[in-house]
DNA sequence: TTTATAGTTTGATATGTATCGAAGTGACTG
DNA sequence: CAGTCACTTCGATACATATCAAACTATAAA
């Protein structure tokens, strides 16, 4: 299954880049950077929607439009919990951009 | 003035990925980097302009405006010989994204 | 000095993007 | 069921971008 493909072309790559290259989206990515690690959410603390809205103060259709640009570029996934979503990053594509900025 | 050397914050990393963002100029930096070690350039061997135009098949102007946009955004630099001019890696830079996705 | 070469700047255009308010959807609550 | 909550989708708008052709600058060659 190309669950994150194999290796990154320019296409893929530059779509990264777009996605990155918006300072709010940005903001999104290292907010769910920074919770990584933090194990199981504690409500709240996670990178909820909503967190996000209050993090970045921009409207929430805002938000929802950058989050879906973000997890169309590989870059995040969301969850859904009843009326709540979570962003989480992906792993394999942070690992991927690791190895290409190190070559 | 304050070039390129401290730590990246948002608004500096967002117009990095920007520079990043369109497939051309992504090509250009690969082509950059590709030359990043071949020593003193041999005519044609080194990443000057017309090489670029060449290899994205793209007129001239346009490779300029983005060889443009890439040493303002920090990516790399350019080197006049003549009325030749050469696109270089700057390391610097690449350390510190290297450093970003590393983390 | 005249001509050619390498690259840049300008102006135009077509397309893409960020953001918002309003309306819509699905899940929980009383 | 009716209402609210969390988020999404739609539609509009203002702004940015990619690209090209034409004109320009500077260097080199004849």
């Amino acid at each position: 299954m190309s669950d994150s493909q194999e290796k990154l072309d320019i296409k893929m790559l530059s779509r990264v880049f777009k996605a990155l290259s918006n300072p709010n989206r940005l903001a999104i990515y290292l907010e769910v950077l920074a919770h990584r690690h933090s194990g199981i959410e504690a409500p709240g603390a996670g990178c909820g929607i909503a967190d996000l809205i209050i993090k970045l103060s921009v409207g929430a259709p805002t938000i929802s439009h950058h989050v879906k640009e973000l997890v169309d570029a590989g870059l995040v996934s969301v969850e859904k919990n009843g009326k709540y979503v979570t962003c989480h990053l992906n792993e394999a594509m942070q690992k991927q951009l690791s190895a290409f900025f190190n070559e």
